[in-house]
DNA sequence: AAAATAACGGAGTGGAGCGCTCCGTTAAAC
DNA sequence: GTTTAACGGAGCGCTCCACTCCGTTATTTT
């Protein structure tokens, strides 16, 4: 949201009319685009877009050639949401409210849902630039935590992404306690990632998950 | 898995030729329905079923008019296997562990990815039956592990059954790292979990969540 | 004011996918 | 050899979706 507002109006030096419409609809496409395909999952209609939007069909593909044109994008804005939220997590103070505050951001925000078009979508380099920019500052808010010893020792960078990613699957008829329920498990596992005496005697079990994970997720089938 | 084949020893009186071959192929084919429609959604194909079992869409048909007939079905042997998963918990002899049993054994069966279908098949008496009798059970589980004063007092039986429900849902394009992934983040949360000292320093936030989301989700859209 | 331009909405098109049926085949039972 | 029972899968009809085409509407230009 607060990037799409700031992306936009730094571009847009005064229209007026037909060309404020447009400019317009730039945004509501992207805001219902967004929101549709979060929540009702990538292989959502390209109508329910428009409709959500309160525009016609043409003038989404007039802005985006194809459906996995408006995918593509959303994604590299997800991505650099999520280091919004990062830098944001990096400015507070405290080590652990940081951390705790990235990972309720990247829930709350949720596109991880965006996660289906895997397969389906072409991995542009611009989606892989803002990924490795977006991970490169998780890592920062990870690695502060575990130098202030508030963050299980033996909990990585991948297991917080892992646990973003788990909490942004969405139930696919969203009701009205849903948030609630997040919220609390959120909680929940957040208590689990904190440092403390006994974690010793209750390891986390497997080994550490690595980053090949993602490849195989995203380049092959 | 276990129920499968219990279910239908008891009612097989010793068949020959095609008959054993339709016994063993209704076996495949449930098997098989499990697995698709677990792993893929309930809007995977119905030929992806049969092709799974290596049987005919017509075998499968002449079993179950309908996929909804199948899907129905297919709950209610969920239903199930959880109410067998709480009996497992209960006869473990540690509160804590019997509840740990009783949520990674739910999870790795993870049939709660069946929720799609909520909208899409009418709720059978069957079904409301078969779901009350896991409830209770569930509840059994959880109210031990409150009296013996392992549990953090602010969880209810509803908080274990999201988190179930959480992480029944399975990524799109499941990957070789999924399985060690779930069980270190359903550690994390087993782990949050626990009655601690501190609980009462760092409450669950919101208000504890109520049966009434279940409606919610199952009978209106 | 008329012509040109630019953005718009949405009906329509082609094609893919899916639930389910129909029927020719195969193998056991008699 | 005939009947019976279970089988497999091609195909039908339908829905749904990405994308296009074109008539309309609003703004800008002359």
């Amino acid at each position: 949201m607060t990037i799409l507002v700031t992306m936009s109006t730094s571009e847009r030096p005064r229209r007026r009319g037909r060309q404020a419409e447009a400019a317009r609809n730039d945004l509501r496409l992207l805001a219902a685009a967004r929101e549709v395909f979060t929540t009702q999952g990538a292989d959502a209609p390209v109508s329910a877009v428009a409709e959500r939007a309160g525009v016609g069909i043409a003038s989404l593909y007039r802005r985006y050639g194809t459906k996995e044109e408006l995918l593509q994008r959303l994604t590299v804005l997800a991505a650099e949401q999520y280091s919004e939220a990062a830098r944001a997590a990096l400015a507070v103070e405290d080590p652990w409210e940081g951390l705790c505050h990235y990972v309720r951001e990247c829930v709350a925000f949720g596109p991880g849902s965006l996660a289906p078009i895997a397969g389906t979508v072409r991995f542009t380099e611009e989606m892989a630039e803002a990924g490795r920019r977006s991970d490169e500052l998780a890592e920062q808010v990870v690695a502060r935590a575990h130098r202030a010893g508030v963050l299980r020792a033996d909990a990585t960078t991948i297991d917080v992404f892992l646990v973003i990613e788990q909490f942004s699957r969405r139930p696919p008829v969203p009701t009205s306690e849903d948030a609630n329920a997040r919220e609390r498990l959120v909680a929940l596992v957040l208590d689990g990632l904190r440092a403390r005496a006994d974690n010793a005697d209750f390891p986390l079990p497997g080994h550490a998950p690595t980053a090949e994970r993602y490849d195989e997720l995203w380049n092959a089938g």
